[in-house]
RNA sequence: GCCCGGGUGGCGGAAUAGGCAGACGCACAGGACUUAAAAUCCUGCGGUGGCAACACCGUGCCGGUUCGACCCCGGCUCCGGGCACCA
């Protein structure tokens, strides 16, 4: 051993030497219980980041903390290697887009080497090999042939700069998720994942996720959006033509003074048309369906009297009809009834068009409302007036009961919404998962048969600056014969959202090199569910809601037999420098790369760790890194300075009765064991756990410095000293193993059963307790810690210094709580 | 507007079940070692008053519950995030 912590010197020959034994390849079948660890595998871009090193730290420690616990640890790590910046590499380099996403890989899986990562590399996959996209198309036509993947002529969001269409999800504020273009709308055909079929389901099995996140929980409650209500059919005055509306309070419907349609609505120009509001209801739809969603929905309110009327079937009242821009087309039946007594936005419509106010709910039996004195909507819940035979029902009770009279009537039924619009998938790019589908002049779109998988995208392809993707020019692509009746046809040249690539890795890890199938049902089974899943919250929508998808969907199909894919769920926070995100703009960006050559890969963990609990953000501290720096060469110069005296000591005999410093040494061990051991496990506090390892050493520290090298005892030393060895393993891992086999230990300090503490250690013959007067902290003394609360109050009340505190004054009450305090109550 | 988080020393953070506020680390100050510096080691380090023992104040603000509140309850405020004309 040598006197100088040599990080670089250490850290390289402990991977290599890991490598070469192998150390961290799982196998398929063993008699340990499994335990299944994932990060969130990154977009090769071409360098990691800091949130990459915490991402991964965070996975490493759990990984490394369970396979000392005695699991079987499946720990992967991928590629998630399709996407949009390869081919902008392409356009600006001159660079193939499989060549940068390749040589990007290379790189960044050496980087993530140099951090020491327990990956079992065997397991490698990245989305852009064929393997796996074969994979990702069979997946595809699964979906297909079971009627949940289909093609819609749709209007649909468009980025400009990417070139390409998008999800829902990936709309963030009218902009584009990636780019922040500002997104438009074009009507295109498109294929689309059925997940709405999976709405009820995605939001019921939330309430199982006991191991994820409220707030994840939350957001994706609220992208799913359930609202359940009534649809209610009016009929259009003359023509007949039936409007229905979704409405969530029927209970109001005897409060409706007007209809509204969207002004997609197929209706609006029907019922207008002849009518001399015809013009200016044109020109009205004309001028707003130009407009986005968000430019509609953030100006004011405005509408136009389409010149018909309605019949309120419950009332048999004439309303009009407007079409105004506050009612969405694709949102329920794309009408509502306007009720601006009870609802607020139809109370500012109203009072901007003077349509009349029907109070039809009052607050009480005694308190009403009258439409003159109005200033607000009354939204809350009261009793039913003005509502004919509902009149003095409480308003709850009448939406159940008007709904169940609109359903005998046959003028409407109940009915429950969702906000969540199925996945839109196809993207107008080259690089990604092409589309299995063949479309033929007689045949029409058909499924590529299994035996002809995977579709490969062809590598000579030509860049154009305009973006458009040049599959599209690649005429070996896409001609091609019909599977079915072998006429000459065209394939689908749109390829697959990334987001489908990455809605399955987690399945394929557990058979990553199978050529016959997507991966195999027993490997499956034994590895399924993801027992911690790690990584960033702004996935919290997207990429988990579609691989809980994905999971149901394979449930249903049978190959897999567990319906959520990920048991916990841990996001981590941020990496801050000066109080914001690490940016180039902002040129606040420290480089992993650069941290781990000054300091060392061991360093630049355990502080990324120490900094801060996992789930909060991190400020980037370069003074910190240093400390934890001096911290390892702390822990390198005491195990350094006693490695022979540990070497040759004996294990501590069990039951021998130490005293003074060497209980005391051996109580600072066998705490740690039991505080690092809690932090790790159910909190991952690892800051604590951390600070926990530097307490021990420190007052290893204070034993070998306090107690001369003859009294010292050896067992108690050694037990204390290969204790925080064990402890730092997970955390930095280089140091832990070079320090374990410096003290004559053999066998990788990886592969050392995860300590337990000795109970019996712990006990303390004394301890330290306060006395409070009326709460306040008056003094503290040290009693034997087996007094039971009754003996405790006794004694401490007798002694001198505590009589003297409660001379002259009126005990009330005494409260001890045992190893704690007392609390006397005077007056 | 609605829904989540969060406000604790100069800084990052700790207090896990209502029981000693500030663990651990950073920064800073003083000291030891050194010709000197770095490194290392030791000591101090919430505020105010005091030579000191000690006293008083102190976890965003106001109030409540309790013998006792960073922690529970009510009301506000500021910061961060999510959703937002979803009928």
């Amino acid at each position: 051993m040598q006197e100088q912590y040599d990080f670089k010197q250490i850290e390289n020959t402990w991977q290599q030497y890991w490598e070469n034994q192998d150390l961290y390849r799982v196998p398929d079948h063993s008699e340990r219980p499994k335990y299944y660890c994932l990060e969130m595998f990154p977009y090769p871009s071409g360098k990691l980041h800091m949130g990459h090193v915490r991402n991964y730290s965070i996975g490493d420690v759990i990984a490394r903390f369970k396979t000392m616990q005695g699991y079987d640890v499946l720990h992967p790590m991928g590629w998630d290697a399709f996407g949009l910046p390869a081919e902008n590499a392409a356009i600006k380099h001159g660079i193939p887009p499989a060549t940068w996403t390749w040589d990007n890989i290379a790189h960044m899986r050496s980087q993530l080497k140099q951090l020491g990562l327990s990956y079992d590399w065997h397991r490698e996959v990245a989305t852009c090999h064929p393997e796996y996209y074969k994979w990702g198309q069979w997946l595809f036509l699964q979906l297909y042939k079971k009627g949940l993947c289909y093609k819609k002529h749709a209007r649909v969001n468009w980025c400009p700069d990417c070139a390409t269409v998008l999800a829902n999800e990936q709309v963030v504020e009218g902009n584009c998720e990636r780019c922040s273009a500002t997104v438009e709308q074009k009507e295109l055909d498109q294929w689309f994942f059925r997940i709405t079929d999976y709405s009820q389901r995605l939001l019921d099995d939330l309430k199982k996720l006991e191991g994820w996140p409220d707030k994840v929980k939350i957001m994706q409650d609220n992208w799913i959006g359930r609202s359940e209500g009534a649809e209610l059919t009016f009929k259009a005055e003359g023509s007949g033509d039936e409007i229905t509306v979704f409405t969530t309070r029927p209970d109001t419907v005897y409060g409706v003074t007007y209809m509204v349609l969207a002004a997609e609505h197929p209706l609006v120009a029907k019922l207008s048309a002849g009518t001399p509001q015809e013009n200016e209801v044109a020109e009205f739809v004309n001028r707003v369906s130009k407009l986005t969603e968000l430019a509609r929905t953030s100006s004011e309110k405005e509408g136009v009297f389409t010149g018909a009327c309605c019949i309120n079937p419950f009332n048999g009242e004439r309303v009009p009809i407007l079409t105004a821009n506050y009612v969405l087309y694709h949102y329920g039946t794309g009408a509502v009834m306007g009720v601006p007594a009870h609802d607020e936005r139809d109370f500012e419509f109203a009072k901007k068009y003077d349509l009349p106010i029907r109070v039809v709910i009052h607050p009480s039996k005694d308190k009403g409302l009258t439409a003159e004195e109005m200033t607000q909507a009354y939204t809350e819940d009261g009793i039913m007036v003005n509502s004919g035979p509902f009149d003095g029902t409480p308003n709850r009770q009448g939406i159940r009961k008007v709904t169940q009279y609109a359903e005998e009537k046959g003028i409407g039924k109940g009915i429950i919404n969702y906000r969540l619009r199925d996945w839109l998938i196809s993207r107008q790019r080259y690089w990604g998962t092409p589309i299995p589908i063949i479309y033929c002049k007689k045949c029409g779109a058909v499924p590529v048969p299994d035996h002809q998988l995977p579709v490969l995208l062809p590598t000579d392809v030509a860049f154009k600056p305009t973006g458009e993707s040049p599959l599209k020019g690649n005429p070996d692509f896409f001609n091609t014969t019909c599977p079915q009746c072998g006429e000459p046809a065209q394939r689908e040249t749109d390829t697959m959202d990334t987001f489908v690539d990455s809605s399955w890795y987690y399945l394929r890890y557990t058979s990553p090199r199978d050529t016959e199938q997507a991966w195999g049902k027993d490997k499956a089974a034994r590895w399924m569910s993801v027992d911690q899943y790690i990584g960033g919250v702004e996935h919290a929508i997207l990429h988990l809601l579609y691989s809980r998808f994905f999971t149901k969907v394979f449930y249903d199909l049978g190959l897999v037999n567990v319906e959520e894919p990920f048991e916990n769920l841990l996001t981590q926070g941020m990496v801050l420098k000066d109080g914001a995100k690490m940016s180039k703009s902002k040129g606040n960006v420290v480089s992993p790369e650069e941290i781990i050559q000054r300091y060392g890969a061991d360093t630049a963990r355990l502080f990324i760790l120490f900094a801060a609990p996992p789930e909060r953000d991190l400020e980037w501290s370069d003074r910190g890194v240093e400390g934890s720096h001096r911290f390892l060469n702390r822990v390198w110069r005491l195990v350094y300075s006693v490695r022979d005296q540990v070497a040759a000591a004996p294990a501590v005999a069990p039951g021998t009765p130490y005293v003074g410093v060497h209980k005391e040494m051996r109580r600072l061990t066998h705490y740690a064991i039991k505080k690092v051991t809690e932090d790790v496990s159910g909190r991952f506090n690892f800051n604590t756990g951390i600070s926990t390892i530097m307490e021990l050493v420190n007052g290893i520290h204070t034993y070998r410095d306090k107690v001369a090298e003859v009294e010292r005892d050896a067992a108690v030393l050694a037990e204390a000293v290969n204790t925080s060895i064990i402890l730092l393993a997970p955390f930095a891992p280089h140091i832990a193993e070079e320090l374990w086999q410096s003290t004559g230990h053999s066998g990788s300090v990886h592969r050392q059963p995860w300590p337990q503490y000795d109970p019996t250690a712990l006990v303390e013959d004394e301890v330290e307790i306060v006395v409070q007067l009326n709460g306040k902290l008056r003094e503290r003394l040290h009693i034997p810690a087996n007094m039971k609360p009754a003996e405790m109050q006794q004694y401490v009340m007798e002694l001198p210094s505590v009589q003297e505190l409660i001379a002259g004054k009126q005990i009330i009450k005494v409260i001890p709580v045992p190893g704690k305090l007392l609390n006397i109550v005077v007056k």
